[in-house]
Formats: C-alpha cells, sequence, structure tokens
DNA sequence: CGATCTACCTGATGGC
DNA sequence: TGCCATCAGGTAGATC
C-alpha cells in the first residue's frame, strides 16, 4: 500500500514525534513481522531501554536510529500501519508490534497481510542484512538530478515506462499508484519503451515524477476506499482526491473527459487515459 | 543478466 | 444469507 509518499509523510510524523522518545517495553505476537532475528527475545532486547534518535526514510523504508547506535528498520509492505496510541486505546487485530514508551503512550505497528517487516541491525552490517537497500536506487524526493541524468538512465535501458518507474534499483519509493499518476502527468502510456522517448517527452516524465511526488506528500499521501493506508494518528491521506487515473475506470479523464481505462500491466492494475497519454 | 510469473497473507467486494 | 472467485499500495525467488 504505503509508496513515497505515505512512508514521508509518517517520517515526517514519527520526527516530531517518536524521536526523542524512550521504549520501555516492546510486545510481539508472532514471529512473521521480525522473521529476520532467530526469535522474539533478540529482538525485544534491542528495542527495550532505547531511545529513538533520528529517522529517515529510504525509499519505501523507514529506518530508526537508536541511542544504541544499532538500527530499526521497517518496512509497510501491502498493509502495515503504525499508530500512535495511548496505552487504554483498545487494540486494534494484527497489530504485531507494540513499543511502549516510558512517557506518552505507545507505537503500534498492524499489518492484516503479513507483508511487511522490522529487525534491527548494526549500520555496517545493513547492506549486508538488506541487499534490497544496498541496492536501492536514487531517491527522486532526497536527491533532485538533472533531466539529463534521468534521460541518460532510461535511453541505457530498454523497457516499459511503468516497469522502469517501479524498479526499486533504478528509482526508489514509487508504485503501482504514482507510476500511473506520473505517467498521466507526463502524457506517456505505461507501455512506451525507455529507448523511444523524445526529449522533450523526457523532460516531462522528469517533471512528472518530482512534481507528482511533491503534490502527493503535500496532501498527505493516498487513501483508498478500503482505508488501509492511514498516518500515524490514523488519519486518512487526501491525494487520492486528486488522482487523475488511479482507481478512476471508465470516469471523465479530467483533461478531456474521454473514460479512463483499465490495463492489466505485470499482472497488475493500471489506469490510464487513451486520448491524453501516447 | 533481464524479463515474467507466483507465492506470501487477510479482508473486502461482487456475482450467483 | 452464504459461498466462491477476484482483487488489493510490495517484494523475493523461481523459472525461463
Amino acid at each position: 500500500m504505503p509508496e513515497l509518499p505515505e512512508v514521508e509523510t509518517l517520517r515526517r510524523e514519527l520526527d516530531k514525534e517518536v524521536v526523542g522518545k524512550r521504549v520501555k517495553t516492546v510486545e510481539v505476537t508472532g514471529m512473521k513481522t521480525i522473521h529476520r532475528h532467530t526469535n522474539r527475545k533478540s529482538f525485544i532486547e534491542k528495542v527495550e531501554g532505547q531511545k529513538f534518535t533520528a529517522v529517515e526514510r529510504r525509499g519505501k523504508y523507514l529506518v530508526l536510529t537508536l541511542d544504541s547506535g544499532e538500527l530499526l528498520v521497517i518496512h509497510l509492505g501491502m498493509s502495515g500501519q503504525l499508530l500512535r496510541a495511548a496505552n487504554k486505546d483498545p487494540m486494534p487485530k494484527h497489530a504485531h508490534v507494540v513499543m511502549t514508551f516510558t512517557q506518552h503512550g505507545q507505537l503500534r505497528y498492524v499489518d492484516p497481510r503479513k507483508f511487511g517487516e522490522m529487525f534491527v541491525t548494526a549500520p555496517d552490517e545493513l547492506t549486508n542484512e538488506v541487499p534490497e537497500l544496498a541496492e536501492l536506487g536514487v531517491d527522486p524526493v532526497e536527491e533532485p538530478m538533472s533531466w539529463t541524468t534521468f534521460g541518460e538512465m532510461l535511453v541505457s535501458r530498454k523497457m516499459k515506462l511503468k516497469a522502469f518507474l517501479m524498479d526499486q534499483k533504478i528509482i526508489a519509493g514509487i508504485g503501482n499508484i504514482y507510476s500511473d499518476e506520473i505517467l498521466f502527468a507526463a502524457g506517456l502510456r505505461y507501455d512506451r519503451m525507455t529507448d523511444s522517448l523524445s526529449s522533450q517527452e523526457i523532460r516531462r516524465l522528469y517533471r512528472g515524477v518530482v512534481e507528482t511526488l511533491h503534490d502527493a506528500i503535500k496532501y498527505g499521501g493516498s487513501t483508498l476506499g478500503d482505508g488501509q493506508y492511514v498516518d500515524l494518528h490514523g488519519e486518512p491521506g487526501e491525494y487520492q482526491e486528486h488522482h487523475q487515473v488511479y482507481d478512476r475506470e471508465k470516469l471523465a479523464c479530467r483533461r478531456c473527459r474521454v473514460p479512463i481505462v483499465k490495463a492489466k500491466f505485470q499482472s497488475r492494475s493500471t489506469y490510464f487515459c487513451e486520448q491524453c497519454q501516447v
């Protein structure tokens, strides 16, 4: 569920509300979420008593620094949520990890589908333990680049635009929703080849990436009908109200009024406008 | 090496 | 009302 804008929204909230807090106790239910640890105890021992000193985002990963120097790495998968709550608030279903602070409530990790995970690791082991993180591509929000550099990245491979945008080893943080929104913003079809773009189209695509992601962050990310993505306070985002194509099958294109089309790409849904995207 | 599919899970939704 | 199939923001691993 959560892509770069949703994870960035959470990062900013964690920075305000969790950094500086000390963990008193940790409860873990089941091993799936912390599967990289051999047992619950080895995870709990590394977190209990620790204070969070910083939080950063790498693509769709969150990395919290503990005052032991170790890192708590979190990936939300499809349905993961991080929620601040008072100790007495009713515990939601599928709360797999609950951290109680010495003061001011809890941080809860809730994840019905259990595709997400978290683990603690030393900074110098991070790349061994998480090759995905080591191979992560550029962050389009944190590390702006020139459109000519972007153009070289595009031309140097031969793949469809949507696959390029969603490849975490090339650009980190873009998933199924934002790739569609970016391609609409750029006026390009999802199945155009990376090496077929004119320089004007390259510029439009790069602008689409940066502007779409910034806009989505501004509105706190996208929450779809199932309400799965919510922020640290359980509040939905608002960017879905600004979607041009995603989840808008058969609705009129906001630009040309032609109905939005839903197609399959790599066995996933893709939405686009046949008139505005070429 | 790169491109494509399937598995991992639970829950919501729609057709019959 | 119930049953079954389908679909859902992500990624890794198998298979070609």
